[in-house]
DNA sequence: TTCGTTCGTTAACATTTGTTTAGATTAATC
DNA sequence: GATTAATCTAAACAAATGTTAACGAACGAA
């Protein structure tokens, strides 16, 4: 049987990202790391599906995910691309404990490390500086969003696609276009004609 | 000269609402509440102007605000609007210091409590609860806009109007329509050509 | 009141975007 | 390697949405 000093090694990865955040002991990282475990899914499957409860978080390793939501029509769409580092979760449905409107879906063969709600909420109970991290990734994700949603008002879908080629130059080898396109709120058709007029 | 004891009162409203979200002392609430102080504004005048760093959070005790952004063409679109007992500001200037994207703007004649970043801060410091109220606010805006955000991809804009006055059902007396079309991404003349449909 | 402004509707027309279908190319699977 | 599936492009047409202009009603300021 491992103890975790031998899986500690495969954890470097969030460990780093969890230390750009907060002040943690090296004994705290252990408790809040102790049921985590890591994960690997193959490219089209699923790390999570709607209509049930999000109860974990993820850490990307390595890998590309997308988060999709079905409308009434049955009509997927691509709301969101996570990649190495980030962290990914349906978290309105982790948050409220309501039915997950998202699915996370891997687009490359992807490795993630699990953060099952235990974890979580004996990070809030236990660590020092709990909460804070809590606040500090809710705040990075508001800020995330409320870009989202003022570049949806302020920029046309051509400057919408600029943008992502510009934040993240290699997404065209890594996403297929017609996802790059349910992203951007259009058909995989008018892009391909939008692409010809740049 | 008037004491704390006799602007509280005045502050009854904002207490509420903080105690919903936090376990707060009577003492720790003074201290959070003494440099903040009421402001009435009319239709139309700014709480906040785009392109200023946001120093203040605002409380709406009574009124309606909208929450407004200028394109690279000029033109400008309505982005949120903000009611009586929530708070309202450009939270990514506030919380990067960055200059603010947006304007807030009264509608009716609007009072709100103004919180200067002094006082956020002193609560950071110095409440019991102060990183869990800025984790519980963040929360709150991110399940906000993430839901913005999945109506944006999931609905139509008929839908769209139809959720609102849902939500809100008293908005048309309050808000011209041509800031809802804003605020749902079509033209004015289109809703009203799409109103007709329905 | 009166005058000017803001607002909502309507119609006509222009532009953007979606849909369908087809074909060609590449990638994945057996 | 052969076959199937996935992907992108293209063209033609349909639907949705934007733009402009005109008009009248409601509203606010002088």
């Amino acid at each position: 049987m491992f103890t975790l000093r031998h899986v500690l090694p495969i954890m470097q990865q969030i460990q780093h990202a969890i230390r750009q955040m907060i002040m943690i002991s090296q004994q705290e990282m252990e408790g809040l790391l102790k049921d985590c475990y890591s994960k690997t899914v193959k490219p089209k499957e699923f790390l999570s599906k709607q209509e049930q409860i999000s109860n974990e978080i993820f850490f990307i390793c390595k890998g590309i995910t997308r988060s999709t939501i079905v409308d009434q029509s049955g009509v997927e769409h691509t709301i969101h691309f996570s990649l190495e580092n980030q962290f990914v979760a349906d978290y309105s449905s982790f948050m409220l404990k309501t039915p997950a409107l998202n699915s996370i879906e891997a687009i490359e063969e992807t490795e993630v490390i699990v953060m099952p709600r235990s974890a979580i909420e004996w990070g809030y109970a236990h660590l020092q500086q709990g909460d804070r991290m809590g606040r500090l990734i809710a705040e990075y994700y508001f800020i995330y969003f409320d870009n989202r949603l003022k570049n949806q008002y302020v920029f046309t879908p051509v400057q919408r696609y600029e943008n992502i080629s510009r934040v993240f130059p290699n997404i065209h080898n890594r996403v297929p276009q017609h996802m790059i396109a349910s992203y951007l709120g259009i058909s995989p058709v008018h892009l391909s004609r939008l692409k010809k007029l740049i």
